[in-house]
RNA sequence: GGCCCCAUCGUCUAGAGGCCUAGGACACCACCCUCUCAAGGUGGAGACACGGGUUCGAAUCCCGUUGGGGCUGCCA
């Protein structure tokens, strides 16, 4: 084992909150790092002083972290680091291998950087710069086509092609992993390091950009990127980084659904694709709801505080105790974490919520609900109050009139509820007592 | 337009010359299970973009065409 130790980086821009792309960039990179023993650096590419949003970075590191990506150095600002960029940008100019343009990009005579003067690194003309991508093989770019890049702005600050060449070396980056998008600009970093004396390269791998339907790259624009949003809408972070991985790679066990440990132990760089992923939510939908039933009762109660806190009930009429009863039967029907309260709202609400469309199909297009409700009545006033009972009694009651309990508990289950869809009736009844399914049967058939 | 990248079911992918009458997963359809809805089970439909090569043999290698995408910013 004589190789270098895997260094690798993920270096976020912090002008919005962190993307999806970025995100799979960033465990890519992550899972890259635990596979081989390398090493994780974090980099915030703020070059940018007019866009850059500092107040972003924090929340960026929360996404990460929410996401379970690690870091073993950083994060490093290069906002911090000018003097480093100044230095070898001034040094190209002094050597001529930089110019001065103007605000017309007209160059302008000069061997020192110039306040209101930007700089161009100038690209030889002939020659060519080739190198083998792990995920694209051998890429070569005719010095010809690569335009002169822009290492140091008019307004007294680098871009990250200077920043990049110099961070990447001074940080002993061994493995750059980042986007198919940033591909063309490789050839200009590369010359940028030869021309600062390095021309040991690190190890490219150029990831398969993520699409939209229209198989565009994913845009701020117009797709959902923001992680932030996918943990507002009930995704877990488990299942949200499990799908992200499965995004350009696969196990070679084909088992997709599974703990973060086993996808590190099989993820190799060299196995991802090369072709664009679309971002599927069907598919992350079921990732989540697999993972959610997964969960352990007690660990899927504890997650659903934020969106029990926020329920369409009255503040203070949330009962954690009977959540807790219902939740292993909630867990098991849910996608998202945002499902949940419309499964238990009637538990916590004073009358059963109206569903129109509900409403229609069991009491008005049903058979006999008003019938079906009056026996309800009567049956409910001395049954014995458990689920069993409550079953025995509304099948025998459907029986009475020729129904099965499908169609039986149909009224039932809209009265109490509100809705033809939910958890198990009987437990649902049981769960709410008495009194209270009596109150709402009543109030239902006074409604027909 | 120029440069670069990509091309297996609708989607994510397996496939690294014969194991492929192309496998799995999501979605879809049917059936089973069933108090609703899910979950689960079984089955089904569904792809190697096209054209040339190379080879005894190509989804796999080469060339071209077509299609898609990325970049082309004093953003990253």
């Amino acid at each position: 084992m004589t190789s270098r130790a895997p260094r690798v980086r993920f270096a976020p821009a912090p002008t919005g909150s962190l993307h999806v792309g970025s995100a799979r960039s960033a465990l890519f990179n992550w899972l890259y790092a635990r596979a081989v023993g390398g090493t994780m650096v974090l980099r915030i590419e703020d070059t940018d002083t007019e866009r850059n949003k500092p107040e972003l970075i924090d929340g960026i590191l929360r996404s990460l972290e929410w996401l379970g990506i690690d870091w073993d150095e950083g994060p490093i600002h290069q906002s911090e680091r000018f003097d480093l960029y100044r230095d070898a940008a001034a040094r190209l100019l002094a050597e001529g291998r930089a110019y001065l343009v103007d605000a017309d990009d007209q160059e302008v005579v000069g061997d020192r950087l110039t306040a209101g003067l930007a700089v161009r690194y100038r690209v030889p003309d002939e020659g060519a710069i080739e190198f083998d991508d792990v995920i694209r093989g051998h890429v070569r770019f005719e010095n010809a086509n690569v335009e002169d890049p822009v290492i140091w702005r008019s307004n007294g600050t680098p871009t990250f092609l200077i920043a990049n060449a110099v961070d990447d070396v001074d940080l002993g980056i061994t493995h750059v992993i980042r986007g198919e998008d940033l591909l063309s600009s490789t050839p200009k970093v590369i010359h940028l390091r030869a021309a600062l004396g390095h021309t040991v390269l690190p190890v490219y791998a150029h990831l398969p950009l993520l699409v939209n339907e229209k198989r565009q790259k994913l845009s701020k624009r117009r797709d959902d990127v923001a992680l932030w949003d996918y943990r507002d809408q009930g995704y877990l972070p488990e299942a949200m980084a499990n799908y992200l991985a499965l995004l350009g790679w696969g196990p070679p066990d084909g088992v997709e659904v599974r703990p973060m440990d086993e996808i590190i132990e099989r993820f190799r760089l060299e196995d991802i694709t090369k072709s664009a992923a679309f971002f599927d939510r069907k598919k992350l939908d079921h990732v989540n709801g697999e993972w959610i039933r997964g969960l352990a009762v007690g660990d899927f109660v504890e997650r659903c505080g934020p969106v029990l806190a926020e329920g369409p009930w009255p503040p203070g009429a949330f009962d954690a105790t009977a959540f807790a009863e219902i939740a292993p039967l909630v867990q098991e029907r849910v996608t998202t974490l945002d499902d949940v309260p419309g499964y238990v709202d009637w538990l916590f609400l004073d009358q059963a919520p109206i569903d129109d469309a509900s409403w229609e199909k069991a009491m008005v297009k049903g058979p006999d609900a008003a019938g079906l409700l009056d026996d309800a009545l009567a049956a409910f006033a001395d049954v014995a109050w458990d689920a069993e009972s409550l079953h025995a009694c509304l099948l025998a009651l459907g029986e009475a009139r020729g129904l099965k309990l499908g169609k039986a508990q149909a009224p039932v289950r809209v009265a109490v509820t509100g809705r033809t869809v939910g958890p198990p009736l009987f437990e649902s009844l049981a769960l709410l007592g008495r009194e209270r399914t009596l109150e709402r049967v009543r109030a239902a058939r006074a409604r027909l």
